[in-house]
DNA sequence: ATTGTGGCCTGCCCGC
DNA sequence: TGCGGGCAGGCCACAA
């Protein structure tokens, strides 16, 4: 599903769409539309303007309009981003690769003929306008050490929970935590706040490194630990059965021998 | 404030 | 071959 590293590739493929006139908006889905924003609205405040940046945050893509608001696009878990027919991702995981128009919740037309186009099957995402970004966490890409041991801070939630809190660290999903913790060799159940110094650093470096190399090789489902997490699947490292459990709500695979 | 839970969305997969 | 029940998880509303 879209984590960090596939909104990393949607974010770059709208550079594609930048500096292009929004010739027509095309929004026929009120569902997808979030925060009380109504198609009349999008339409009026984009139709005639330019995208000039494209940024993400986390999760969260953000089209900033040239002299306007900014775009907020989310894909939940089966959205894919596709700019003048091309798509970001070419493989999500639980989601659908066929080629359904009707699937498509918003468009940006432009004035050349091509298009930006925000595509979700189970209408799971949706587009925002000029979303507050101060919500969000420190991004996962860039986290510092001290910025991470202030998302854990003392909490007792699961440390799982903790980092997939996107007001805390923004950008961590369910495939990313599990493939995280795995490298880090830390249980997902351990209270957030109860690590050493030593695992700290331990989990700052598998954050970073995980989320660098899952962009590298294009997804969030091309972790060491994805192949391994399906029933009867075994530790990569070890060999020993994975433990499957629901860890702050989520279903997480684990390996009880090295993730203490 | 913090933490946990349930519901929403719907395509897809599995078993009958 | 068709059908129905689970299942996936990001996000949000709500409860304790």
């Amino acid at each position: 599903m879209p984590e960090l590293p596939e909104v990393e590739s949607y974010r770059r493929l709208g550079e594609a769409a930048l500096h292009r006139e929004v010739a027509e908006v095309v929004a026929p889905d009120t569902w997808f539309l979030k925060g009380g924003l109504t198609p009349e609205h999008l339409v009026g405040a984009v139709t005639g303007r330019t995208f000039d940046v494209s940024r993400r945050i986390g999760k969260l893509m953000l089209l900033d309009t040239d002299g306007g608001p900014t775009v907020g696009l989310r894909f939940g878990m089966t959205g894919r981003l596709l700019v003048d027919g091309h798509a970001g991702v070419d493989e999500l995981e639980y989601s659908s690769v066929r080629d359904e128009p009707a699937w498509d919740r918003v468009t940006f037309r432009f004035a050349d003929g091509g298009d930006l186009r925000i595509r979700d099957p189970r209408r799971l995402g949706g587009v925002l306008l000029d979303p507050d970004e101060g919500r969000l966490g420190v991004d996962a890409l860039t986290v510092t050490p001290a910025g991470l041991r202030a998302a854990l801070g003392a909490s007792t939630a699961p440390l799982k929970a903790r980092l997939m809190d996107q007001g805390r660290v923004a950008g961590v999903g369910n495939l990313i935590a599990d493939e995280t913790l795995y490298r880090a060799g830390l249980d997902p159940a351990r209270p957030a706040g109860s690590l050493a110094p030593a695992e700290l650093r331990r989990l700052h470096r598998a954050l970073r490194a995980t989320v660098s190399l899952l962009i590298e090789r294009g997804g969030s489902h091309t972790g060491d630990l994805q192949q391994a997490r399906r029933p009867g699947g075994t530790c990569p490292r070890d060999g020993t059965a994975l433990l499957r459990r629901t860890v702050g709500g989520r279903t997480t695979w684990s390996c009880p021998r090295h993730q203490r």
